[in-house]
DNA sequence: AGCGCAACCTGGAAGC
DNA sequence: TGCTTCCAGGTTGCGC
């Protein structure tokens, strides 16, 4: 499931492959992956040259000449890989064949994620985008710890929800929230200052880390050239219940917290005071 | 505002 | 072996 690292990680390897190359051809092979249709979708990218490819949130953005942009929702199991020309797999939805021969392909199992374009300046119309929070790795942690201590939610659900702050998924919510000795039920506005800003110092810490590692590999994410990442064996909670802790050896526990199944150390990360 | 829950999907794992 | 059920989770939308 790419989060912020993982989407990070598949647009600087396809910045680097793909900037400069024409799409010459696109192969609609799943349409209901479009959010609209071929006929209007195919013409705002057909012939145009790449000059660049970014990350907002966890949205992969492959900017054109002239303005338009393609955009990758990857949700759970997406992935955008740029190889060589191959026959079609099962799982492919969009196909992109570009002026070298190549192949950029956008490929989902559970068909979750999809593919919009935007012509010039459309981009900045997109509401999705237009909601979406601060970039966590972008913002200093005095702001971001300021969205959140003044809010009576849980902080796992005020870390998922995309509007508080962006790119933060189960995994690395998770992840901080232990580094940071905080439990997943605590309220915002319980964390006080200092432990909002301990949150979000670790949460950084996390996702620089996961980039340099080249992101998590759990089920099938791979990067942009195919290659699986390593930051999956430096999980300290998630996916590890009733494992020990590796600072104090008490086994690890599972929650549900705004729906997600939350993992944590009951004794690192104290149960928030009622 | 916050929370719970269903829906969207598929495949792997666990239970019977 | 073969069936059913559960689970994974990003996002939206609905109801309380």
């Amino acid at each position: 499931m790419p989060e912020l690292p993982e989407v990070e990680v598949i647009a600087r390897g396809l910045c680097a492959t793909l900037t400069g190359r024409v799409i010459s051809g696109v192969e609609p092979v799943d349409p209901t992956r479009l959010s609209e249709g071929a006929a209007t979708l195919v013409p705002k990218v057909l012939g145009a040259t790449v000059t660049g490819v970014r990350r907002r949130a966890k949205v992969l953005l492959v900017d054109m000449v002239g303005g338009a942009t393609l955009a990758f929702h990857l949700k759970m199991t997406g992935r955008v890989v740029h190889g060589p020309m191959r026959p079609v797999d099962r799982h492919d939805r969009t196909r992109f064949i570009l002026d070298d021969g190549s192949l950029l392909c956008f490929a989902d199992m559970r068909r979750f994620g999809y593919v919009c374009a935007f012509g010039p300046g459309g981009l900045a119309g997109w509401n999705f985008l237009r909601r979406v929070g601060p970039e966590p790795l972008e913002t200093d942690p005095v702001t971001l710890a300021g969205r959140v201590v003044s809010r009576t939610g849980r902080i796992k659900a005020l870390l998922l929800d995309q509007t508080v702050v962006a790119g933060v998924g189960n995994i690395y919510a998770d992840e901080s929230l232990f580094r940071a000795g905080i439990h997943p039920r605590t309220r915002g506005h319980s964390l006080g200052r200092a432990g909002a800003l301990r949150l979000f110092a670790h949460l950084q810490e996390v996702l620089l880390q996961a980039i340099a590692e080249n992101g998590s590999s759990i089920r099938n994410y791979v990067n942009a050239s195919g290659d699986a990442g390593a930051f999956q064996n430096s999980f300290a909670v998630y996916g590890r219940q009733g494992l020990p802790c590796a600072a104090c050896k008490t086994p690890l526990a599972a929650i549900k917290v705004a729906g997600r199944t939350s993992t944590y150390c009951p004794r690192c990360q104290p149960e928030p005071r009622p």
